[in-house]
Parts: structure tokens; C-alpha cells; sequence
DNA sequence: GGCGTCAACTTACCATCAGTAAGTTCGGTC
DNA sequence: GACCGAACTTACTGATGGTAAGTTGACGCC
């Protein structure tokens, strides 16, 4: 099987079986042997068992990156601001729903590894920076400093998260639903900061 | 040296470590060198290196609890709601300065340990089921439905944790600013919740 | 004052698993 | 048909989590 397409089987099967059993718990042999090769070709691919584990999270955060861009784009760059927040938000929910094997990795494993912490973090941070790059395209949110909408966009990507975990434990909660409490919460204080 | 105070002394100590070099990166020999004693005896007193984990991370739950307790204690039952919500928003971020390194450790080691994951989510649970407890107190919120109030409690947690970390990178601001940014965030959307 | 006993602690060991060195196999190319 | 490089394996090492079997010493008790 050639390189690239073999070590897009051995992802999607790491990403499973860490999400299944912890990081910790899992062995090389275990994904190995699911993957139907022997440990040393995991090694040669991706270094080591932190490097296999950095390399699932670094995927799941390209595919997050990409839903959220074309959520944006399909709501269109001229519509109000809170259509385009709600459109991110939203995304945000239906791409956790569609990969939840990622996400309970990206929860549970929130730091085993001290490569992992960083780049999970990273995830967070990639957020953040779009939020804030469409935020600052508002003419409306063109007064107000840098540092208070930073404040603001951290307090949306810690609810989304928050509200994503409490979902998992709330299975009834529809994906509207979540995006309704977010935006509802924050969107009058954000509402505050726009003049008038 | 008498069990009770060995076993805080290793605790101390296991936690520093923890956060300085990570969960995996750690050896028990490393914590064991530290506190003066040899591996064997951290095992007898916690099972195993995630037990020790466990114990680190309930420790700093109970800690942050009292600090809570304490905050709505000071400002007193009849105090309006929103400076009930903010005296436990301070107090969250002013506990999180002073324990800079249980921070870390929580932050960093998500979840090394299959254990540790769910025991670091029982702290926000703990959060989460105290700001409900004192919502549901209020007369202001007694029409809301739970799961609304579930949801917006969420949010908060959220949001606190997420402008803690965001502290971390950007030192210069006060606890008083990162109350600010959270309780002006969410307090507009909470406030419409309210009859009136 | 010796004797038992229990808690605090150590020495010496095992088992597992991350990581590696040295191949082998095989498909394509000249 | 000899060469070469990519894909892959066998067989090993070393570190470290965890444990079994002691040793030491303080304290109570007759």
C-alpha cells in the first residue's frame, strides 16, 4: 500500500482506538495489529507514540478549520454580524457531532502528552484567530480594543467547548439548541459593545 | 515521618512535578527522589501513579470549593444576583492565581490517565452544580426552565476557564479586567432571562 | 527490661511496552 | 536480469510502572 494512503488508514484508526481506550492505555501493537502491519512501520511513519497522537489532533484541527471557513463562506461575507456568528457557532456543533471520536480524544486526552497539550491548545488558538479575524471585519466592532474583543471571543470558544461536553452528557440537546444558548448568552454582550 | 503528613508532603511535591514536567514525562523515582523517600511508599500510600494523579487533582477540587464557598459566603445570601455571580467569578479567577500550579497540571494533564479525565471534569461538574445551586436560589430565575439554565450555567464555566488560560498569555491583565470580561459577557444574557 | 507488634520504610526484583537495528520482500526501471 | 528504493518484518534493548519480601524502630505491655 503506498505511504500516503497507508498513513491515512493508521490516523483514522489511532484516532478510534485512543478514543476508545485513552491514550495511555493503548498500546502500539494494539493500532498495529487493527491496522494489520507491525509497530516498527508506525514508528517509521510517525516517530513515536506522541508523534502518532500529535499527528490525529493536528488532522482533527485542519478538518474543524475547514468546516468553519465554509460555514463562513456560505453564509456570505456581507451578512450581519450576528448571522455570521451564529453560522461559526453552529458549525462548531455539527462538526463535534460528525466527529465525535475526535472530540472525545481531544477531551479525554487533553494532555498525556506534552506534545499533545500544546497542540490541542493549538486548536483552540486556531479559533479564536478566525473568530477574531471576522469580528474584525465589523465595521460596527471597528471602536472597541483589541484586547476587550479578544476577552469576548475567549468567552465564546470556552462556551461552545463547555456546552459541547455538557451536550454529551444531555444527549436531547439538538445541535440548534446548543447554538441558540451560546448565542443567546453572549450575543448581548456582545450586542453592548456595538454603538447604539 | 507520621502517614498524614507524608502523604501531603508527597502531594505537594507530586504536584509540582506534575506541572513542571508533565504527567508521562514523570517518573515516581523523580518524586520519590524529591521527597526523600523511595517508590515503594508512594505506592503503598496511593496505589499508583495515576492514583497519585487522582489525589493531586481531588486535592485541588476540595481547595477550590472552599475558595468558592468562602466568596458567596462574604457577599451574603441577600446580596442581589449579580454580585452573587461575580463575587464566585472573582473568586475563581483569584484562586486560580494563587494555584498557579494545580492550574497547570489540570490544564496540561486533561486526561493522561483514564482516571484523571473524568476526575478534572468533576471539578467544572462541581462548579457547574454550585452556580446552579445559587441560581436556583434566586426568585428572579425560579420560571426558567432547567435545561436552559443547565445550558447557561455551561457557558460560564466555560468561559471562566477559558479567559484563565487566556491570562496565562497575556499577563498584564487583572483579575478584576477578566471578571469584567465574563460577568459583562454573559450577564446581558442572563439578565434577559430575567421578568422585566 | 525484654517481647510483641504495627507503621514506616527499603532492597531487589519482574513484566510490559516504547523504541531500534538489521534485515527481507517486491515492484518498477534501465 | 541486475539494481534500487519503498514498504514492511523479525528480533532485540532499556526504561519504568509495579510488587514481594524483608528491615528498622517506636511504643505499649507484662
Amino acid at each position: 500500500m503506498p505511504r500516503a494512503q497507508r498513513e491515512e488508514q493508521i490516523l483514522r484508526i489511532a484516532e478510534e482506538v485512543f478514543a476508545e481506550r485513552g491514550f495511555q492505555a493503548t498500546t502500539m501493537e494494539d493500532i498495529a495489529e487493527r491496522v494489520g502491519v507491525t509497530k516498527p512501520l508506525i514508528y517509521e511513519y510517525f516517530g513515536s507514540k506522541e508523534g502518532l497522537l500529535s499527528a490525529c489532533i493536528t488532522r482533527a484541527r485542519t478538518q474543524l478549520r475547514v468546516a468553519t471557513e465554509a460555514a463562513w463562506q456560505g453564509v456570505g461575507a456581507e451578512a450581519p454580524l450576528e448571522v455570521v456568528f451564529r453560522a461559526g457557532v453552529r458549525a462548531f456543533f455539527e462538526f463535534i457531532e460528525e466527529h465525535a471520536n475526535a472530540f472525545v480524544l481531544i477531551q479525554q486526552e487533553g494532555a498525556v502528552a506534552s506534545q499533545a497539550s500544546p497542540l490541542i491548545e493549538s486548536i483552540r488558538e486556531q479559533q479564536s484567530a478566525a473568530t477574531m479575524a471576522t469580528f474584525r471585519k465589523a465595521p460596527a466592532l471597528a471602536e472597541v480594543p483589541d484586547r476587550l474583543l479578544e476577552g469576548y471571543v475567549e468567552v465564546i470558544i470556552g462556551a461552545c467547548e463547555r456546552v459541547a461536553v455538557w451536550r454529551t452528557r444531555r444527549p436531547g440537546v439538538s445541535t440548534q439548541e446548543a447554538t441558540d444558548i451560546v448565542v443567546s448568552t453572549v450575543w448581548a454582550g456582545l450586542d453592548a459593545l456595538l454603538p447604539g
